[in-house]
DNA sequence: GTTGAATTTGGCTATTTTGCCAAAAAGGAA
DNA sequence: TTCCTTTTTGGCAAAATAGCCAAATTCAAC
C-alpha cells in the first residue's frame, strides 16, 4: 500500500523535467504551438542530441508529445496546466527581484549614513 | 542584455526545487500551514540535517519562508499558486495512469487472440 | 536499391545532487 | 554559567545528471 510513494515520484518527475533552463525554455516556445527538433535546437543552441535528450525527458514526464511527420518529428505541449502555473512563476520572480533591490538600495542607504 | 538568461534560471530553480520527492511532500504539507522542521522531519523520514538543506533549497527558490520562534523553526508556503498547479498535477497524473492501464489491458486482449 | 537529412541512442567524462555523520550554532531552562 | 533541545553547517562518498561526440536509426527523394 505505498502507491503513494509512486505517485509522489511521478509528480516530483513533472517539476524534475521542468527544473531544467533549456527544458523549460523549450516548453515556454511551445505554448504557442508544435515545433520540430530541429527549430527547438536553434532556440537553445546546443547539441542536437542533448536536445533530443532533453525532449525524451519531457515526454517521459508527461509534459510533452511527439508526432512524425515526414523526415521530422514534432513536439507539442501535452500537460496544459504548465502555461497558467509559468505565469504565476513569472509573477512570483519579478516581486521577488523588486524586493531584493528594494532591500539592497535600502540597505545601501542606512549604511552610508 | 541577457538577463533573460537570468531570469530563466530563476524559473528554472523553481521547479528544480520542488522535483524531488521529499521536497514536494514537505511542501503539500506546508498547505495546510506553517510546521516546524522537527514535524516535517517525521513526515519524511531522512536525517534531519537532510530535511534542513531540503528545506533551505526551498527557501532559496523563494517557495517557502521560515520564521524562529522560541527553541523552533517553522517552515511555511510562500509562494501559494503552487497549491493549484498541483491539484492540475495530480489530475494528470491519474488520468495518466489510467490510460496506460486501459492501454496494458488492451494489449493484453490483443496478443492472446 | 543508394544517398542525404532529421532524430535518437550509446558511451564517455565532468559536474551536480543526495544523504549521512559529526560538529557547530542558537535558544531555553535550570 | 551549564545542560539540553532544535536546527544548521561542513565534509565526504555514492548516485544521478548534463553535454558532447560518434554511431545507429528512420524516413524521404532519387
Amino acid at each position: 500500500m505505498d502507491s503513494n510513494a509512486y505517485y509522489l515520484e511521478l509528480r516530483a518527475k513533472i517539476f524534475k523535467a521542468l527544473g531544467h533552463p533549456s527544458r523549460l525554455k523549450m516548453v515556454e516556445s511551445l505554448f504557442d504551438g508544435e515545433l520540430c527538433v530541429c527549430e527547438l535546437q536553434a532556440m537553445v543552441g546546443s547539441d542536437i542530441s542533448t536536445v533530443s535528450k532533453h525532449l525524451n525527458i519531457l515526454k517521459e514526464a508527461g509534459i510533452l508529445q511527439d508526432e512524425r511527420r515526414g523526415a521530422n518529428i514534432y513536439y507539442s505541449l501535452r500537460m496544459k496546466c504548465v502555461a497558467n502555473f509559468l505565469s504565476c512563476v513569472e509573477d512570483f520572480v519579478g516581486r521577488r527581484l523588486e524586493e531584493q533591490i528594494k532591500m539592497l538600495s535600502q540597505s545601501k542607504v542606512s549604511s552610508s549614513r
